[in-house]
DNA sequence: CCAGCCGATGAGAACGGGTATCATTATCGC
DNA sequence: GCGATAATGATACCCGTTCTCATCGGCTGG
């Protein structure tokens, strides 16, 4: 890239680009978006701003969420708690799945190349026109998972 | 398996074991979800049993959904749009994932050796202890990629 | 076969994440 | 600054799912 800029002053610009307006809820949302490599959830980042002193509303941290997944600049995640998180995209490098652990609800990250090989294949082999894949695997972590002595 | 029951009849008797009792809602929610081989809603389920007259209450259905669940004999699905939806659980060889229309919302199964060879060498090499895995692929499909001259 | 216990059931209320509405506020071009 | 208009925040609403509770009905001891 040309400009060293940040994932969240692309996404603001972006987002600018596409109304000639800005505001304060959304740069507060991206911002702290910006900050998390995972998923995080609208609930989340909107008591993580109001516990800061905040005053945004939380249909303005969906709004932000909605205008960025639209523009594919955030990663829409469904872990199957009927929960939706998001995370910023940036890009093949960064992309990556997701352990959940069913006992105490830890997120973990994790890339694999095979797999995603293994996907890719399937895409191109198939009827369809794959533009995107979720990967989950469920369990226990690796403290939920030591014996309850 | 020494006896050619269905899955149905299984699924019955293992929840009827668990509790000593049985129901009618149980046995037409069971009965119905056998004769599927895909993932279905609870509310489908619940409706298709009304329309053929059941009085059986959306309660039942989700309790009895939970109890299968719980022992092993569903698969909960989740397609990344709010709905739980079930499918018979009926061992590895039946073992699939699914792709998922964006545009007309059509859910079509699949099944990859490589995939899932990938998934297990991943689950094993990990610090966690993986029970289950899902995998999503999102697109158009076959009739909706079709240009819209 | 009958009575009675207790799990199963169904109706509807409650819950919770997400969306829609709307009056107000704040930004941008002038 | 001024006006047009997008952004914002409070809140009502939607809908899938869960909870509650009075009732029903299958099972067991007699």
């Amino acid at each position: 890239m040309v400009h060293a800029e940040t994932w969240a002053e692309l996404a603001l610009e972006r987002l600018r680009r596409e109304s000639g307006r800005s505001g304060t809820a959304r740069r507060e949302v991206v911002e702290l978006l910006g900050r998390h490599d995972c998923c995080v959830s609208a609930l989340e980042l909107h008591d993580a701003l109001r516990a800061r002193g905040s005053r945004v509303g939380i249909a303005s941290v969906y709004r932000t969420l909605e205008g960025l997944d639209r523009s594919g600049l955030v990663e829409r995640v469904d872990l199957g708690d009927g929960i939706a998180r998001f995370e910023p995209a940036r890009g093949d490098e960064h992309h990556h799945h997701h352990f959940l652990c069913d006992d105490c609800g830890k997120v973990e990250p994790f890339a694999d190349p095979a797999l995603e090989a293994a996907l890719e294949r399937l895409a191109g082999g198939s009827g369809f026109a794959v533009d995107a894949h979720d990967v989950v695997l469920r369990g226990a972590c690796g403290d939920c998972r030591a014996p309850v002595t």
